[in-house]
DNA sequence: CAAGAATCCTGAATGC
DNA sequence: TGCATTCAGGATTCTT
């Protein structure tokens, strides 16, 4: 499941790659990537003969610039559940649920995989991406300094919505999914089900620190692997090793020894320490 | 407007 | 062994 860390991660790796020949030809299958009219134009053949730069990263989206005379275009691309983007060899056999096939004119190429089909890519102008749906609504960056938990409570201190409904809304914050959801409650010693507006202004600070803490241990383990995520390069992520919680219930808690309990909520499963994620506003007992 | 449900999809894991 | 069922869940769209 890529989320914040993996995609930095493949933005990072595709940078590493330092490809900086035009690209010569674009190959898409004819299978339908995601639904929603914002990704059914995908303009791919805009950026035929021009040259990559920089990988941006924008929450769980990769924004992939190339230069043009007039004005600078832009690959944006989701990796939803199962999507890969991978630098290959010109000779690599083509694997099952290629999507996407970008042939530079040093003979490498960036193969975008997905078989479950929920990521999405689209080309266009830098600012015409930017400006339009998706990332023209997203909510800030968690590792932004401007990110805190002022924003936090600004944003959902009034609702009523769960603590892990609040951090998956992408219009709340950009980049947290479930596992670094489930990951930065336990840090700051939430429970994932409770109500936002029961949360006091030092708790959100808390859980802002929490979100920051896990995103940057995250990004420096690579990433996490639990089985289809990989790095620009193949590679799997390492942070799978440091989870506390996502995984593991039954096991026991890494702070108190307790049995880590999951659960169902939404449709979503998670996991949470019922000792040391209470529930009610009763102060810890230590 | 907010919140919950349905939707998309395939492969791995589980059940009988 | 084989077949059917369940589950995984990010983002969007639909419904309440």
């Amino acid at each position: 499941m890529p989320e914040l860390p993996e995609v930095e991660s493949v933005r990072r790796g595709l940078e590493r790659a330092e490809l900086h020949a035009p690209l010569v030809s674009l190959w898409r299958s004819d299978k339908p990537l995601r639904i929603g009219k914002a990704w059914q134009d995908e303009h791919l053949d805009r950026l035929r003969g021009l040259m990559p730069s920089r990988v941006h990263r924008r929450g769980k989206y990769l924004v992939w610039q190339f230069e043009h005379p007039e004005a600078p275009h832009g690959l944006l691309v989701h990796l939803g559940m199962t999507g890969r983007l991978v630098v290959t060899p010109p000779a690599a056999p083509r694997e099952l649920h290629t999507h996407l096939v970008l042939a530079f004119a040093d003979g490498r190429e960036v193969r975008f995989t997905d078989p479950r089909r929920f990521g999405g890519v689209r080309a266009d102008t830098l600012a015409a991406l930017w400006a339009t749906e998706p990332l023209c609504e997203l909510g800030p960056e968690p590792l932004s300094r401007a990110f805190d938990g002022a924003t936090l409570e600004a944003r959902a201190g009034r609702s009523q919505r769960s603590l892990r409904e609040i951090l998956l809304d992408q219009h709340v914050v950009a980049g947290v999914g479930n596992i670094y959801a489930l990951e930065a409650l336990f840090r700051a010693r939430l429970h994932p089900l409770l109500p936002a507006r029961r949360l006091r202004t030092s708790a959100w600070e808390r859980l802002a620190s929490a979100v920051k803490d896990v995103l940057r241990e995250a990004i420096r383990h690579r990433g996490t692997t639990f089985r289809d995520y990989r790095g620009a390069h193949g590679e799997t992520g390492q942070n799978q090793h440091r989870l506390a919680v996502y995984g593991r219930a039954g096991e026991s808690c890494s702070q108190c020894g307790t049995p880590l309990v999951g659960f169902v909520h939404m449709g979503r499963g998670g996991v949470y320490c019922p000792h040391d994620q209470r529930r009610s506003r009763a102060r810890w007992v230590e």
